[in-house]
DNA sequence: TCAGAGTGCGCC
DNA sequence: AAACGGCGCACGCTGA
């Protein structure tokens, strides 16, 4: 195949469908083929002064621990994008000390490049520029497609070719199309970048309070975080799994059985007693069905309108089948999410590697799934499951309160701004207010009241929701007129969140229709209609904890490496792997720098980070 | 048979 | 029907 130079979009063509839009510096579309060593050592010398790359790799597939890649491209302002074929290319030294380079890298998807190149031995080196994560950052919360075509497409208000995407990067031979596809998008990525660029800050200068650019460079330096977990997976013992399974299981049959007893109704009596159920039946009712739940306990004289726990709380004392319900839909959530584990352990690693979404939810917080580390049930039986390799130990350090911290700092309430201030326990101390006693004299009982208020009532929980709540989280028992009781007295003492309700209601009920709010660091969270008061309450609370652990993330990048492992984020609390006579030098490292991330964000309200060693995620 | 909305619930 | 926000997942069920 003969060497293809210096293609540009009239050569190809396609002169109309990439003509810039106004304004718009117009993207360099020229590039050439780099087949051996010699032509990347040429083309990576005409690179040496860029002061920013587009960077893209077409790979052989997505997974980083199997697939390879086959092309890297980098694109520049003024030189033709290098599209370099890996597998004809002998020596990669030039291009690796290219990317190792003090360079702008930018590219869109980034995480996937940097652990598709760190695998090939090629190592990206930062700074970053995410086109994706910016694009993000500028919707704001606002759901669309982001992949790169679409957001060419918004952007640029270009439509690119996509027919190439999916195409088979293995061959040998690759097609002059595939080329040219994989150097625009590198081209087209170093476009995105100015124009995005120019869009947040636009943004920014038109709402005071946003602060969009730094928010995007503040995502773009997590992504070796972000693509570092991904790669790393976390560890499942098959043996604690195969306990924990076991144990579920038998502790789900007697929620059955002591369900049916409760009933009165021996299960095989069940078909003539419920004949219009479904044949499954025979084996009793299905618990996990909702409308046979509801069927057999209105056939006992109780006609409920649902049957999820909050419903069933609030009746549960009318019936003795209702606890051991709520305890086989407790159990068996739990064993469904632990039966789906297996089925995600890597073929060559043996460990659970989720797919991790930076900006997954719409506060900006991270998402996870396949399968989704957040949300593993927290009781010991399930996190012992999680567990550090052969001579290293988990570290998991998370922020103390943060939330209730950030509305401190945000609400400037006294009695919050006091107590945070002279280290108190703030849960002892509103239930000390609420019940008028002694910080001293508050029992156990009545401290996890106060958690559940304060948690609650914050985000304008109502009274009527706070009693539930109190019972189904923590346990405790409130009358109605109880709660309406600590509603008002709460509003009553914290009298800077009361204020800060006050001013979002007014503000959301005034002429001037409300589309978005900020964090502390200037992220923005926009509506299509005006949110609710609770949304509008909520984000700057959320979106700054996410500021915060994404701070304390960037700080954490040059911590890390094969010995120091990042496993996962959840929400306030960082997760490590490493090897265990490092454990106590990181776990001082990682609570200063988490320390570090966050003060200047919260001060002058203090903050606390709480870290626990041990061979599992139970901290054990 | 299969996609998709609905129900219910785990985490912070 | 919904009564605090943000997620993802597994299930039973429905309707084409």
């Amino acid at each position: 195949m003969a060497a293809l130079d210096f293609y540009t979009a009239a050569e190809t063509g396609n002169a109309q469908s990439s003509r810039p839009m106004p304004g718009t510096p117009p993207v360099n579309l020229a590039w050439r083929d780099i087949q051996t060593t010699a032509q990347l050592e040429e083309g990576v010398a005409q690179l040496q002064d860029c002061k920013v790359l587009g960077i893209d790799t077409e790979t052989t597939g997505l997974d980083p621990h199997c697939d390879r890649v086959r092309l890297v491209q980098v694109a520049s302002a003024h030189q033709p994008t290098l599209v370099i074929d890996l597998w004809q290319v002998e020596d990669w030294s030039a291009l690796a000390a290219l990317l190792q380079g003090s360079a702008l890298k930018v590219g869109h998807t980034l995480k996937f490049d940097w652990q598709m190149l760190r695998a090939a031995g090629l190592p990206l080196q930062g700074p970053y520029f995410d086109t994706q994560l910016a694009y993000q950052v500028l919707k704001a919360g606002i759901r669309c497609p982001s992949n790169l075509r679409r957001v060419v497409k918004r952007v640029l208000k270009v439509s690119l070719d996509k027919s190439q995407q999916r195409s088979d990067f293995s061959r040998w031979e690759l097609t002059v199309e595939q080329r040219q596809y994989a150097a625009w998008d590198a081209a087209y990525a170093l476009g995105l970048r100015r124009r995005l660029v120019a869009l947040l800050k636009q943004y920014s200068a038109q709402w005071g309070q946003a602060r969009l650019l730094a928010i995007a460079k503040l995502e773009s330096a997590c992504i070796p975080a972000t693509a570092w977990m991904e790669f790393n997976g976390m560890g499942l013992d098959p043996y604690r799994w195969q306990e924990a399974i076991a144990k579920l299981q038998g502790q789900r049959q007697q929620a059955f059985v002591d369900f049916h007893q409760a009933l009165g109704v021996s299960l095989q009596q069940q078909i003539s007693l419920l004949p219009e159920l479904s044949q499954a039946t025979q084996y009793g009712i299905n618990l996990g069905s909702s409308q046979q739940v509801k069927q057999a306990l209105a056939a006992q004289g109780l006609d409920l309108k649902s049957t999820d726990q909050r419903s069933v709380i609030k009746v549960v004392d009318r019936h003795p089948a209702l606890p051991p319900l709520l305890e086989w839909r407790r159990v068996a959530k739990v064993l469904d999410t632990m039966m789906g584990l297996p089925a995600h352990r890597h073929q060559q690693t043996q460990r659970l590697h989720p797919q991790v979404f930076q900006m997954g939810a719409r506060s900006g917080r991270f998402s996870c799934r396949h399968p989704a580390l957040q949300t593993m049930p927290h009781q010991a039986l399930v996190r012992r499951c999680f567990t550090a390799a052969p001579g290293h130990v988990l570290l998991k350090a998370d922020y103390s309160q943060i939330e209730l911290r950030i509305i401190a700092k945000v609400t400037r309430d006294p009695l919050l701004v006091q107590a945070y201030r002279r280290g108190r326990d703030v849960h002892r101390m509103t239930a000390g207010l609420l019940m008028d006693k002694s910080p001293n004299a508050v029992s156990d009982e009545e401290r996890r009241l106060a958690k559940a208020i304060n948690f609650g009532l914050i985000y304008g929980m109502s009274a009527i929701r706070l009693q539930l709540e109190a019972q189904l989280k923590y346990g405790v028992i409130l009358s109605h007129r109880q709660a309406l009781h600590f509603h008002r007295r709460y509003f009553e003492l914290f009298e800077g969140v009361r204020e800060w309700h006050r001013r979002g209601r007014r503000l959301l009920q005034g002429k001037r229709r409300v589309r978005q709010t900020y964090t502390l660091l200037g992220r923005v969270r926009r509506w299509q209609e005006q949110p609710s008061l609770n949304e509008w309450l909520n984000f700057p609370v959320q979106g700054t904890n996410v500021d915060i652990i994404k701070r304390a993330l960037v700080k954490l990048v040059p911590v890390l490496s094969p010995e120091v492992k990042l496993l996962m984020v959840v929400h306030d609390e960082i997760v490590l792997e490493v090897r265990a006579e490092l454990a106590e030098t990181v776990a001082h490292q990682l609570v200063a720098l988490m320390e570090q991330a966050a003060a200047p964000v919260l001060s002058p309200i203090p903050v606390k980070v709480a870290v626990q060693v041990g061979q599992s995620w139970a901290g054990e």
